[in-house]
DNA sequence: CTCTTAAATGCAACTTAGTCGCATTTACTT
DNA sequence: AAGTAAATGCGACTAAGTTGCATTTAAGAG
C-alpha cells in the first residue's frame, strides 16, 4: 500500500488517523473539504485540520478556498486549474495543464469561477 | 455626483450609508473587504453586508473570496482577472482582459494564486 | 519485548467573518 | 405633513477553523 510509503517518506509518524485521511484523498477525484468527509472520518476535526496542514506543508496535499468559505484539499500531483460554479458550488478539476505566464509572478493555481456545464444547461 | 445616479438608476433608496459605501468603492483601485474599511465606515457591519449584497445583486459590485476567508468587493465594470498572493495575501487587479474560453461553461472570473512580484523579489 | 519520550489525538473552549430577528429610524409617496 | 415600506443598529447567533491541555500512541533504544 503506497499510502503508508507517502507518509513515511516525509518522516511523519504513521498514525491510524493519517492513513485513513490520506486514503480518502488518494481515492478522491476531486478536492474535498472537512464537511465533505466528516461523516466517514473516525477522528476529531482538530485532528483533520492539523493533519491536512501538515500534509500541505510536506507538499502531499495542496488546498484552496472556494466560494463557500470552505477550504478544499487534494493530492498534490499534476498542476491543473479548477472551475468553481457560482450556482451549485461544485468544484471541477480541469484537464488543462497550467501554462499561464505572468512576468514576475509565480502562478501556483488558477481558479475559474462562473457557471458550470450542468447549471448552464438547466437555465436554457 | 454620479454615485447618487448609480444608486437611483437601480431604484434603490438613496440612504447616507449607501452613498458613503459606494463612494469608497468608486474611489478604490482594488477590491475591498469589510475589514479593510470598517474604521472609515459610519455604519454597522450588518448594514455593510446587506448593502454590498444588494449592490451585487444589482450588478453594481462583484465579489470573490480570497485566500484569507474574507469576501472582497469591487465596482463591476471591466471584466478582469485577479492575482492573489499566497504569501502576503495582497490582491491585484490584472490589466489583461478575460478572453479565456471553456466549452459549455460561463467564465465570470479568473483568479490566479501564487507569489506576487514583491514577495517573489524578496525571496531572491 | 519493555521502557522512554516526543509527537499525535480528543475534547472543550475559543476566534472570526458573516447572518438574522427585531425594535427603531429614515427615505420616498401622496 | 402623514403614512408606509424599506433600511438601519444592535445584540444574539452560526459555522469554519484554531488552540490549550490532559491523555494516548508510535517509534526507537536498550
Ligand atoms: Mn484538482
Ligand atoms: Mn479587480
Ligand atoms: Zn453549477
Ligand atoms: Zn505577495
Amino acid at each position: 500500500m503506497q499510502i503508508e510509503k507517502i507518509i513515511e517518506e516525509k518522516n511523519l509518524k504513521l498514525t491510524t488517523a493519517r492513513k485513513e485521511l490520506l486514503g480518502i484523498f488518494v481515492a478522491s477525484s476531486k478536492p474535498l473539504c472537512f464537511e465533505d468527509i466528516k461523516s466517514k472520518l473516525n477522528m476529531d476535526k482538530a485532528t483533520f485540520y492539523r493533519n491536512v496542514s501538515k500534509f500541505e506543508s510536506e507538499a502531499i496535499l495542496n488546498s484552496f478556498e472556494s466560494n463557500d468559505k470552505k477550504r478544499y484539499y487534494e493530492i498534490n500531483e499534476s498542476a491543473h486549474a479548477h472551475f468553481v460554479c457560482n450556482r451549485c458550488n461544485q468544484i471541477e478539476c480541469l484537464k488543462e495543464k497550467l501554462d499561464y505566464k505572468l512576468r514576475g509572478y509565480i502562478i501556483a493555481d488558477v481558479i475559474f469561477k462562473g457557471v458550470c456545464k450542468q447549471c448552464n444547461q438547466m437555465s436554457l
